[in-house]
DNA sequence: CAGGATCCCGCTAGATACTG
DNA sequence: CAGTATCTAGCGGGATCCTG
């Protein structure tokens, strides 16, 4: 009988790498995932049924232009919404295609691999918005209790 | 016979708040979240089991030391570590227990609400270790395409 | 339409020194 | 031990102008 559980050894055989260690490639993966608008555009790209109405497949993620989505980021600058596209682009979660059309056409859409982060980062923005009545709450008790001075 | 589902009348009940706009104060707590010393120390505080041998509780959330987060979390600063908490506390994910022993004592906990965010989040942390493989891969692929120049 | 290039400011993260 | 205080360099990110 093993001292871990077949789950457990799993787990363990992936983690050759540990984001707590500041020397391990991980941590800057981490560091670049851990980003607004990635968790955004990633938000943007796998919102599939009423959120986004209008889209071909329903089970497939909707492939989106990039004035499209500089639309649904409200504040993004178009720097911004370029670098991060790009970066996805370059990591393998989005895919870039270019219709030649006149004017252009860009599509994004994500790759399994960017569906796969989108199902585990979506909560991130999910909780943003569910929990912020209590983070506010906590924050005036916070602020009341030692007044910032 | 409605045209959405219960569930996704209750999704849309809760989401009052919408990260996708720059105006929602849930923009704000989002890009709070969205931080490596966020994640890192969710993860560190809400991982028991294996992981983190010798703590008391099995089931509850264990309690650190300051001292044992800077060592846990290779390469963070003083100042990060320290605002990164001071943050957490203040949104009520952590709580801060000062033991008036000399030198003095002060531990952190997950709060419930710091659980909550902590089971979303640690999913990102073990994405990018689960993934790095294939990121790294798509760079390769992506800087030999078009070489930096 | 979908960016590329450039300028520039602000704030943040790190380093260092000091303390109850 | 667990911070606080101060300084500074660097760059993230916005604004603006230009283009295939």
């Amino acid at each position: 009988m093993p001292t871990r559980t077949a789950a457990q050894q799993r787990a363990q055989a992936r983690a050759e790498y540990d984001a707590f260690l500041a020397s391990c490639p991980s941590r800057q993966l981490l560091d670049r995932i851990s980003d607004k608008w990635v968790a955004l555009v990633l938000a943007a790209l796998g919102s599939d049924g009423p959120g986004r109405p209008g889209h071909d497949r329903a089970d497939a993620p909707p492939a989106m232009r990039y004035s499209e989505l500089a639309r649904r980021l409200t504040g993004i600058s178009q720097k911004m919404l370029t670098q991060t596209l790009r970066s996805l682009e370059r990591d393998g979660l989005v895919i870039r295609t270019v219709t030649p059309t006149v004017p252009v056409t860009v599509t994004y859409e994500l790759t399994d691999l960017g569906l796969s982060l989108h199902r585990v980062v979506r909560g991130v923005k999910e909780w943003a918005e569910a929990h912020l009545d209590e983070v506010r709450a906590s924050r005036e008790r916070y602020d009341t209790a030692r007044p910032p001075g």
